[in-house]
This record gives structure tokens, sequence and C-alpha cells, in this order.
DNA sequence: ACAATCCGCCTTGCATGCAAGCTTGTATGC
DNA sequence: GCATACAAGCTTGCATGCAAGGCGGATTGT
């Protein structure tokens, strides 16, 4: 029945509970407390734990137990720094090679996107919005820039549970925004890219940080 | 004696190997097979496994083992981009906040640098160069950025390994063009220094490629 | 009543047992 | 000679046993 495995699933179940907000930061978990729901032992359960720690989502304390990791006072403005800067680099370094199978990507995400403004969807943009801007990252072949960045759509993912009252209005002014930056890209305008990008995470930023989108 | 626990000794010490170069990339690595020499069993070698996996060196096969993961075709280029990335970055941040703290630490460590390039240190000089340039990072205060950076200061090291014949008359050089970055730094001026920084890590791409320093 | 101490519970860290899966080498049939 | 099938040895995945450590509550002494 379940073909994958207890590590893997005491992994996945705890992560997304974590992202999701569903156990809170600072509480304190107990290995048998998250694996008897479960149906498995405390051994995979240790492994999920380090794994978590590992990404910065849990802290172990050695006797203890381990605490889930609040989301820190500047987090979201360290994300979005962050994600302003892989995303600019792989801008430049697309710039100078095929970015022709990127636009075409592009512009397919750019039509589920403004379908999904227009029909009010916002879980469903908020997805697309994700993979929008990965779509970049990934297009650039950076392998680091890769993963760190899946990283921070995880942080963001868990931040973004405030700002889920959203106005439905503003979803189509992002949709211009991307339009403008997938140009960009396909421009190989790296700097006008970065300038661009830094203002459109800006708006994303005020709604992280608990108002609208 | 040994205070340190068994699963921290296993995981510094495999990865000591994997970055020094110790353990060649592709390599098969059973967990009896680690934990043997460390005199431990093999839950706290399996435990390791799955950090090092984490932080992308290993790669752990179902029912076979753990492989090294060798470093890629392009991985030089991939660090040298996010390192960029990500200094720029904080200098950006920096300039609108005090760097007074960051501009002595700058100069201590120029002038550590000088010295060891006087006394043609290569060594010790790699490790000052990565404390400069780690203390930039640091300085930002973004939290993320500063553990991304740590990760990719790993994998430099690890691929240092080929360009350590290197002449020490180019180390007057760096410690110039170090002097240079720290003044950009002071002077707010992120662009300028985006553009040096540029340049400079250029300078140690060739030499990760198997050139002199 | 209050403070200090001690005992017991809960936690993890690590070792080991057991089973399942993959690979390899061998033997057998054609 | 060749292909196929089988069997043995390796590997890990997970459960559990055992010991050590920390915390909290109860108890006792003042």
């Amino acid at each position: 029945m379940t073909e994958i495995a207890a590590a893997e699933r005491a992994y996945l179940a705890l992560k997304e509970g974590i992202l999701t907000g569903e156990v809170r930061g600072g509480e304190l978990l107990s290995e048998v407390e998250v694996g008897t729901p479960l149906g498995i032992s405390r051994t995979p359960v240790h492994e999920a734990f380090l794994r978590l720690q590992a990404e910065g989502l849990l802290r172990l304390v050695p006797r203890r137990g381990a605490v889930v990791v609040p989301v820190g006072p500047g987090e979201a403005t360290d994300v979005l720094e962050v994600r302003r800067a892989l995303e600019s680099a792989a801008v430049r370094r697309l710039a100078g090679s095929d970015r022709s199978a990127l636009r075409d990507t592009l512009v397919r995400l750019l039509d589920a996107q403004q379908a999904l403004a227009g029909a009010g969807d916002v879980p469903g943009f908020v997805v697309a919005d994700e993979q929008f801007h990965s779509a970049i990252v990934q297009a650039s072949g950076n392998a680091l820039s890769i993963r760190f960045y899946a990283t921070l759509a995880d942080r963001q993912r868990r931040m973004a549970l405030n700002s889920i009252g959203t106005r439905t209005e503003h979803l189509t002014t992002l949709v211009a925004e991307h339009r403008n930056l997938a140009d960009l890209v396909d421009t190989g305008d790296a700097d006008g890219f970065d300038q661009a990008l830094a203002a459109h995470l800006s708006a994303t930023h005020s709604a992280l940080l608990g108002g609208a989108l």
C-alpha cells in the first residue's frame, strides 16, 4: 500500500505541518509524538528531524526534543532579498545563452496566471506565481541556485499564511508585472530585470507582512 | 574522553574527507565501512549520511550505499555566480545601515592578508580570503544568505584542491583587489562593488579551473 | 509556609536484531 | 559456448532494547 518509505513520510508530513503552520513555531516535538500517528517508530522520525534541522526548520535540543524554529522578525526581508539576488543572477547568466525555451515556458505560465487571476483563484495564483519565478532560476541551470531557491520557496510558503486573505483585484496587476519581467528576461536586460524585480518583490513584501497582496 | 557525539564525529569526519578529496567523487560508501574506523555503529553513520545528502555532497542509493556526488563540470562557475549574487546583495543592504563595525573588521583582515601574502603563506591566505568575503555576508545579517554562503565556502574548498600549486606573486594583487572591495563596501557603492567583485571572482575562477591563483 | 532535595518520568543517543532488496557469481540446461 | 535461473552475500530500512541525562513534582526538613 504505502510504497514510500517511512522516513520519507515522516519528513514530508512534518514539513508540511511546519510549512502550513499546523505545528506552531516554538513548539516542542518528541519523536514518538510525531511517529505514533503515522504508525512508525522513532528511528525514521529521528531521521526526518535531522533533515529538517539541516533545512533550518527544526532545532534539535540534545535530550529534550525538537523545537520548531519560529519565523524570525526579518525573515520576509531576508527571503525576498535572496530571491532577488538569485533571480537576477539567473537572468544575467541567461542573457548570454539561448532563452527561447524559457520564453515559451513563461508565456505559457503567464496565460495560466491570467486565467487564474480572472477566476479569482488566489491559492492557484500563488502556485502559478511560484512556478513563474522558479522557472527563471531553473532555466539558468545553476544547480546551487536551484537548490537554494527551493528552500526559499518553502520559507515563503510558510510565511504566506498571514497573507492569504487577499484582494483579487491586485492579481491582474501582478500578471502585468510578470509580463514585464518576462519581457526583460527575453530581452536579456539583466539590470532592468533586477530593478523591476526589486519593485515587484516589494509589493510581495508588504503582502507577507500581513497586508493584502 | 570523546565528548562530542558519535553522529557528529561521523558527520565531521566524512565531510572533511569529502572536502579534502580524501574520498573521491563517485565512490560508493557503506555505513559499516565508515563507522568501523571510528568505532561507532551504523546508526550515527546513517544520520551523517542523511545530513551530507541534504547538503548535496552525498547521494543515498536505496539499498546499495552512498555515492559521493562528484563535482559537476560547471560547479566552479555556479559557486562563483552565487557568491557574487549573495555578496553583492549583502553590500546593497549594508549601504543603508551602519558599516563602521564591518569596516574595522575588514581593515583587520586586510592587514592579516598583507602579512600572509608577504610571508608567501598560501594556505593561510586562502583561509583569510574566505574570512574576508564571508565577513561581508555575515555583516549583512541575512540569516539565509549566511547559511547559503557557508555551503558555498564548503564547495569551493572542495574544488580548491586542484589549484593549490599557486604563485605567491599574485597574492599581493589579490590583497589590492580586496582593499578596493573594502573601500567600495565602506562607500556603500553597491553597483561598483558588484562590478569589482565580478572581476575579482573571474580571477578566482581561472584559479579553480586549474591554473595559478 | 517555604525552600531545598530527591525521586521518577520522559526524553533522546546509540547499538543491535531482523527482514527485504539488489548485485554478483555460479551452476545448469540447451 | 551461451543464456537463464538460482543462490549467497552484501547492502540498507526500520523496530526495539538499553542506558544516560534533564526536568518537574512531590516530599521532607526547618
